[in-house]
DNA sequence: AACCCGGGGGC
DNA sequence: GCCCCAGGGTT
């Protein structure tokens, strides 16, 4: 892997970080007392996604009825998912079952210390298998969660979000260039409680900070920007026709859409869909109106088509249909920007 | 309401 | 390898 050139010495960083451990270090959560590789390795499980104050009470409860690896597996699924739900993802918990019959069956009942042994257990990844070799095992290894994420980003500048596999692979190369092998369990655990007690995402602690000295981003003053936000993804336009039918009494045809889906159950103009016959028969410059409107997964540029021939008989056999007077308006549901142009468009 | 979080799984 | 997903908490 490419080494990169540190702006600071690896030692000096670390006594650094390990001094600020012994004054500010959690050591007191319940899985830092009696800690083994078990006790690790759910507990960590537990934090890929939750807090450590939310974690607490789930992480008791389940020691308590899971105290070790053989009990675990023993145990029903139903059972194991009891303990964990509120805690949400609930794939972890099928993970840790499914691991923990796969460390009986395979690996005689203890966590392998190995760290490509780890990763082929559901649910433990790079970082995870980092933990609990340093954390449970003693021994020297990496890990980069969130946290540890955070306070490298902004140490050392690292531009770029972290989901793309590039800029993954450069925190993991720093990350690994920083991992000492003396002291690497204090260090990993230092290190995620820095950045989850000084180095905040928001409103960071940078007085209090050990290594503020060597901090890049304190000092190119880019700490909001770090770590790089996920772009926004540009959203797809998708366009989407729909057509104005007038009767006599300028009341205006609406059809009622499939229960599941966008505007699900609700009242809408009719689209192609409804009207498969309109096919030859849009002019373009029938046009009534436009609009936009923004869903979280895409944007819809909708053009309203007028569409004033004589109503085919045929017309009837279509879905579940109203005639909507804009008026003296029937209690339905459109979605807005369907009202919003029915209310522009309605003939006085 | 937007954003965050490690790993799994579909393609 | 890329992208999407899960769900409760925080801001």
């Amino acid at each position: 892997m490419m080494k990169q050139n540190l702006p600071v010495d690896a030692e000096t960083f670390h006594s650094t970080i390990l001094q600020w451990f012994e004054i500010n270090g959690r050591k007191n959560l319940p899985w830092q007392l009696n800690t083994n590789s078990y006790t690790v390795w759910i507990s960590e499980v537990m934090l890929q996604q939750t807090q450590v104050e939310t974690v607490i009470p789930y992480f008791l409860r389940f020691m308590q009825h899971f105290p070790d690896v053989e009990s675990l597996a023993q145990a029903e699924l139903d059972s194991v998912l009891h303990f964990w739900s509120g805690l949400g993802y609930y794939a972890r918990g099928r993970n840790i079952h499914q691991a923990a019959k796969k460390i009986v069956s395979e690996f005689q009942g203890k966590l392998p210390k190995d760290l490509e042994q780890l990763q082929t257990l559901p649910g433990i990844g790079r970082s995870t298998a980092g933990a609990i070799l340093s954390l449970g095992h003693g021994q020297t290894a990496s890990i980069l969660d969130g946290n540890v994420k955070r306070v490298l980003a902004r140490c050392f500048n690292i531009e770029g979000y972290v989901g793309e596999s590039k800029i993954l692979k450069k925190f993991w190369s720093i990350a690994v260039q920083l991992t000492p092998n003396e002291s690497c369990q204090q260090y990993n655990q230092a290190m995620m409680d820095m950045g989850s007690l000084v180095c905040r995402r928001t409103k960071p602690l940078c007085d209090a900070c050990p290594v503020s000295d060597y901090c890049q981003a304190l000092k190119l003053n880019t700490i909001g920007l770090l770590p790089t936000k996920k772009a926004k993804k540009n959203k797809l336009v998708k366009a989407h026709s729909f057509y104005w039918i007038e009767d006599e009494q300028h009341r205006v045809f609406l059809v009622k859409r499939p229960p599941v889906g966008i505007w699900g159950g609700m009242w809408c103009l009719p689209t192609k869909d409804d009207l498969p016959f309109t096919k030859n028969r849009i002019i373009e410059n029938q046009i009534k109106s436009t609009f936009k409107q923004e869903f979280t997964h895409f944007s819809m540029q909708g053009t309203i088509y007028n569409l004033s021939e004589p109503m085919p008989a045929f017309i009837m056999d279509a879905g579940e249909y109203t005639w909507y007077d804009p008026v003296n308006p029937q209690p339905l549901g459109l979605p807005t920007p369907i009202a919003n142009n029915i209310k522009v468009n309605r003939h006085e």
